[in-house]
DNA sequence: AGAGTCTACTGAACCGGTTCAGTGGCGTGA
DNA sequence: TCACGCCACTGAACCGGTTCAGTAGACTCT
C-alpha cells in the first residue's frame, strides 16, 4: 500500500490523471505514454486501492450474501458451499469478493442487510431461500440495493431472477416410483415458508394428481434432520403408511431413511426413498439414496454474473432459467412391496431381505 | 447514502470536524452539542460511508477467509459453514465484515491472497487448513497481511495461532477401542500435508504405543469420501487386517464405514470405526457413527477475536488454546469380534448379526 | 489586570483515486 | 500563412470521511 497513483504519475513523468487514464484503458494517452506508464506502474509494484476507488467512483466493488440459516443445519447443506465457489468463479474474473453474512439469530437477518448496505460495503446481493411473502424484498427495496432472487418470488419483485426449476425432479422422482408400481406416495415437505418448500409440495401433488393418485401422505418438516424424522415417523403411523416418501432434501431423507430402518423397515424392500441435492454423503448410505442432482455452483456462477450485469446496466431485465436437474436413481428406490408384506412392520426385526 | 457528514454538520450548524468527534466519542465537543449532533444525525438518518472512512483510516474493516477446498469436498464438510458463523458472532459486534474466497483451482489460493491484500480489501484473514511447511506464511508476510493461524503451523510463524488440540479427541478413540477388546486398531488418515492430518496420525501412533501396540495399519487418504473407501479397502486386503478404524474424519468414516458393510462386514459386529468431526449427518447413519465433536463455532468466534485484537494492537501475542473436543460414542463402536469371527469376511453375506 | 490554561470548536489538509475543464502544440485545409 | 480542430495531457475539484493546527472565549491564578 506504500505506493500510489502519485508515486507513478511522478516516476513515469506524467500527472495522476495520465495515470489513471492509461490504467483503465481510457483514451486521453498516446499508446506511447500508455505503454511507459504501465511500465513504470508495474515496475513500482503499483496496486491501486480499492478504497479510494471506491471512494470516488461509488462503488464498494463487493457483492453480499446474507445466509439466515441455523448453522447446524448450514453444516450438512451441500448447497451452500457449492453455490459460494459458483459465485467467486464468477467474481474472480471481475475484481469483485464476495461479502458473507450468516444470520442465526431472529432478527439479524435484517440487521445484516442493512450493515451491507449502510455503509455501502456492498454493491448488491443474491437473495437465497426466498420465502412467501418475503419481506426482505421490501427491505432491499427501501435500501436501494440491487438484487437478483433465487427463484422467482411468489410476491411483487422487481429484482431480476435466476431460477432452477425443482418441478421436473420431483415429478421425475414420482413417476418413478409410479413406474415401479408404488401408488402410496408420500412428501416429507420443507418449510412450507419456503418457496422451495411449496413448489416442491406442489411439484409432487401435480405428480400425483396426473397418475390419478391423492397426495394426502404429506408431512411438513423444516429441511432438518430432526425434522425429517418426525415427520416420517407422521407419515409411518397413518393407517395407510406409503411404501415411497419423496422427501423435499437429503438431509431428511438421510434422516427419515434412518428412522425407517431402525423401526424394523427395510429399504428399499418395504420404504423406498428420494433426497434432494445430491449431498456426497447420501451416496455412501446403506442404501445410497435416489436423490435429484442440482447444480449450484452454477447457480452461484450465472446468479453472480447476472448481479454484475445488472449493476453494470447491461442486464436484460429478463429472469434466467437454469436447467432442471434431474434423477439419480440409486439403491434406496424399488419396486413397491407386495401386498403380503404391507404388515411388515411387526415382524421387520427378523426380517432381512425380500 | 445520499445524506453525507456535511449534510449534518451543516444541519447542525457545526462544521465537519465537530461532527466526527460527536460521532466518535472523541473529546472536542460539549455534551450538549454531542447530543444535538447526534440527535440531527438521527433525524437525517446518516450512515457514515465506510468508503470514506475506510480510506482516511486506512482500514478495510473487513476480514478475510480463502477456503481453498474442493466445492464437493467443502458441500459435506460441516466445519466451515458452523466456523464461519463462529467469525460473524465476533464480527456482528464490530463493524466489520467478512470477506470469502473460495480458491478451487490450483493457484487459485495464492491469487485470492493477493487480490485480497492488494486493493486493501481486508485487514487481516484467518488461516485454515494450515499445512506442513505452509507457503502461505511466508506468503503473508510479504504481503504484509496481519493473520490468525488455526493451530500452529510446523513451521515458523509469526502470527498468533488459535488452537483446538486433536490429539486427546483421537487419543480416547484409541483408548475406547483398546477397552472394548480391540488389539488391531487401523488408522486413516487425511492427507499428511495438513498439520491436522499429521497431528491425528500421530496422536493414534502414540495411542497405539502407549498401549504396546504396532501403529502399522496406516493408510493415507485425502479426506475425501472416495479417498476413504479406497484407503478402507486397502487396511481391509491386509493380512491382519484391523477389526477398528481410526478415520480422521467423519467423511471419510462414513464411505468407510459404507464400504466395509458392502463387503459384507457388520459394523461394529466385524469392524468398529470412528470419526472425526460429527457432522450431523453421522447420527443417521446405520450405524450412527463414534465420533469426535468439535467445536467449530467456537473456534471461528475466538479466531476472529483475536485477529480484531491483533488488527487493534491489544492482543497479547499469546497462542490460544480452546478446549480439545471429546470422544462421542454410538453405536458404530462395539466390542472386539472373538477370533472365530475373526475371518469372517468371506461369509459376511450370510452373516447378520454377531 | 495581565498572563496563562483549558475547553470547544473551526478550517484546511489529507487519504488515493476519478473526472472534467482548460491548455499548448501540432497537423490540416483554404 | 492563418484559422481551426484535434490530440495529449495537466491541474484542480471532488468523493466523504479523519485529524491536526489554530483560535476565540471563558476561567483561573497571582
Amino acid at each position: 500500500m506504500a505506493v500510489t497513483i502519485s508515486d507513478v504519475a511522478h516516476a513515469a513523468g506524467v500527472s495522476k490523471g495520465a495515470v489513471s487514464y492509461a490504467l483503465n484503458g481510457q483514451p486521453g494517452v498516446s499508446d506511447a505514454t500508455r505503454g511507459r506508464i504501465l511500465q513504470v506502474a508495474k515496475e513500482l509494484g503499483w496496486k491501486p486501492s480499492l478504497r479510494a476507488k471506491g471512494l470516488s467512483s461509488a462503488k464498494a466493488y463487493a457483492l453480499g450474501l446474507v445466509v439466515a440459516r441455523d448453522p447446524k443445519l448450514l453444516g450438512t447443506d451441500p448447497f451452500f458451499p457449492a453455490f459460494i465457489a459458483g459465485i467467486e468463479t464468477t467474481l474472480a474474473e471481475h475484481d469483485y469478493t464476495l461479502v458473507l453474512s450468516v444470520a442465526t439469530a431472529p432478527g439479524a437477518e435484517e440487521r445484516a442487510y442493512r450493515k451491507l448496505a449502510d455503509g455501502g460495503r456492498v454493491d448488491g446481493v443474491i437473495l437465497t431461500d426466498v420465502r412467501h411473502n418475503d419481506s426482505r424484498i421490501g427491505l432491499l427495496r427501501e435500501l436501494k440495493l440491487p438484487a437478483v432472487t433465487l427463484n422467482r418470488p411468489d410476491s411483487d419483485s422487481p429484482f431480476p431472477a435466476v431460477s432452477m426449476d425443482d418441478t421436473d425432479g420431483i415429478t421425475a422422482a414420482v413417476e418413478h416410483l409410479l413406474a415401479l408400481g408404488h401408488v402410496r406416495i408420500g412428501h416429507v415437505g420443507g418449510a412450507q415458508e419456503y418457496i422451495h418448500g411449496r413448489s416442491r409440495r406442489q411439484a409432487w401433488e401435480s405428480a400425483m394428481a396426473a397418475a390419478g393418485m391423492a397426495a394426502d401422505l404429506f408431512a411438513e418438516a423444516d429441511f432438518t434432520a430432526p425434522g425429517g424424522v418426525a415427520a416420517t415417523a407422521d407419515l409411518l403411523r397413518r393407517p395407510d403408511r406409503p411404501t415411497a416418501i419423496v422427501y423435499a432434501n437429503d438431509l431428511m431423507a438421510t434422516s427419515g431413511q434412518s428412522f425407517a430402518q431402525s423401526q424394523g423397515l427395510s429399504v428399499p424392500g418395504d420404504l423406498s426413498i428420494t433426497g434432494y441435492d445430491n449431498a456426497e454423503f447420501t451416496q455412501y448410505l446403506n442404501p445410497p439414496l435416489t436423490t435429484i442432482a442440482t447444480d449450484p455452483m452454477r447457480w452461484g456462477r450465472v446468479a453472480a454474473q447476472a448481479l454484475l450485469d445488472q449493476l453494470n446496466g447491461t442486464h436484460s431485465g429478463q429472469d434466467t432459467d437454469l436447467q432442471a436437474p434431474s434423477l439419480l436413481v440409486r439403491a434406496s428406490t424399488g419396486p413397491a412391496p407386495s401386498t403380503t408384506t404391507k404388515h411388515a412392520t411387526k415382524q421387520a426385526k427378523e426380517h432381512t431381505n425380500p
